[in-house]
DNA sequence: TCTGGGGTCCTAGGACCC
DNA sequence: TCTGGGGTCCTAGGACCC
């Protein structure tokens, strides 16, 4: 038996939580770079404003109405996610953190009545976090997921918890489930499903799972059996190692210079070799690539990669940064106006495991570097990110993110710590 | 002037092995 | 009339998730 235990409108309930004057009022969260709206309260929702809509097309909108605008602030999502998760961590013997407003827990063989037990985790999370929460029960994650979107869109009688087996009619609450609603299932292939005449969940539960096989391979099986009741996707009690780390930017303003880019390249590796330590892992391989904005229509469109693999793995950021540097040296043409660039680190491998090279021809990591990492490190973590950086990062910060509306660190750093006056 | 930033999994096909 | 049988690895592309 999985719970899915969702937080509603994550972000802008995140923003309410400091600002409670917020509350009722419509609010919207914009992308990094205050590009477009990827996060709305539930009142902004009411207004028509369109999930993905660019804030240059609808600020005079948003002002006209009244909502309460913010940049992203993921230090404060993430604490505040990390705290959520913490309080959930008490309700379950095992739980799957799935994304940063999502967890699954196993609820299997308890013995209590299971709505009622949702509510207190629905409550005891409001209480502690602040974060209004949804919570889906049912015997297979997609059945949860369902469970968890009726709960919230107010169609659930137990409030924001909804236990699938308590429905009088599933199969009617299937039946009213667009096909492309369904967890796993989007566009291209919610369009091939209508065209083989399958158009809501229910009808998908009843398709021949072997058919769809061969249709559409495997996953596809998998959501109709788990849509008829079959448990197939188990719970991840630990994160997989991750495969690649990524670290890409929209810039504040458009870039021509090759020396800009480096300087935006130089941080953009720094921070994937941050992540890559974090990970207790190293990179065999480092990847570079710029573009030009795909939205533009008068000039000429650029984009391209360069990968270059190393001997042996690193977790050194000055080898990183050398390698996405040179990498870029040899893909950058002049003339084009910059939007975007971006590291990726591939070919990770734990950091302890060594695997012996004949004809190595650069070194590994060595002890030195090992040492010079972990104190950099140590450092941004206790005196913040960039305190100490590499000098190809330049200080003139021309590719730097807009983030005109963000709100304060109100949970991870002294100067956003709200003050209270009774 | 201005449109996000991360990830994963699966499959098919080609190249190769014995 | 007739062409063996069983594998692996790698990559590109397509789909999805938040």
């Amino acid at each position: 038996m999985f719970a899915l235990v969702d937080c509603n409108n994550f972000y802008a309930s995140c923003e309410r939580v400091f600002q409670p004057k917020l509350e009722g009022r419509p609010i919207v969260v914009l992308s990094n770079n205050d590009g477009c709206v990827i996060a709305r309260s539930n009142e902004a929702k009411a207004l028509g404003i369109e999930m993905g809509a660019a804030y240059f097309k609808v600020e005079k909108d948003l002002r006209r109405m009244g909502v309460a605008v913010f940049s992203s602030n993921y230090a404060l999502y993430g604490d505040l996610s990390r705290r959520v998760m913490q309080v959930l961590a008490t309700y379950a013997p095992t739980l799957e953190v799935y994304s940063i407003d999502e967890c699954f827990l196993d609820l299997t063989g308890m013995k209590r009545d299971l709505t009622a037990y949702g509510l207190e985790i629905a409550q005891t999370v409001r209480k502690w976090t602040g974060i209004p929460v949804s919570v889906g029960i049912a015997q297979t994650k997609t059945l949860a997921k369902v469970a968890n979107r009726m709960a919230k869109k107010g169609k659930s009688p137990a409030g924001p918890v909804l236990e699938w087996s308590t429905l009088a009619s599933p199969r009617d609450a299937l039946a009213a489930l667009p096909v492309e609603d369904v967890w796993g299932i989007a566009g291209r292939w919610g369009a091939r499903l209508r065209a083989l005449g399958i158009a809501n969940a229910q009808a998908l539960a009843e398709a021949d799972p072997m058919r769809l096989r061969k249709l559409f391979g495997v996953v596809m099986e998998r959501t109709c059996r788990e849509l008829g009741g079959v448990s197939c996707l188990p719970l991840e009690l630990v994160p997989p190692p991750r495969k690649q780390i990524m670290v890409s930017r929209s810039f504040g303003e458009k870039l021509h210079k090759l020396d800009d880019l480096m300087a935006a390249v130089t941080a953009f590796a720094t921070r994937a070799g941050e992540k890559l330590r974090a990970q207790r892992m190293r990179a065999r391989a480092v990847s570079v690539f710029v573009h030009t904005s795909p939205f533009d229509k008068s000039g000429q469109h650029y984009a391209n990669s360069a990968t270059a693999g190393l001997d042996k793995p690193t977790r050194d950021s000055g080898i990183l940064i050398t390698c996405a540097v040179q990498g870029l040296e040899r893909i950058y043409h002049e003339g084009y106006a910059y939007q975007r660039a971006g590291v990726m680190l591939l070919d990770l491998a734990p950091e302890n495991a060594e695997q012996g090279l004949l004809f190595a021809e650069t070194p590994g990591d060595t002890g030195r570097s090992n040492r010079l990492m972990d104190a950099l490190d140590r450092i941004n973590r206790t005196r913040g990110r960039g305190a100490v950086h590499y000098a190809g990062e330049g200080l003139g910060e021309r590719w730097r993110m807009r983030q005109k509306l963000k709100s304060a660190a109100s949970t991870t750093g002294w100067a956003g710590l709200p003050a209270v006056r009774a």
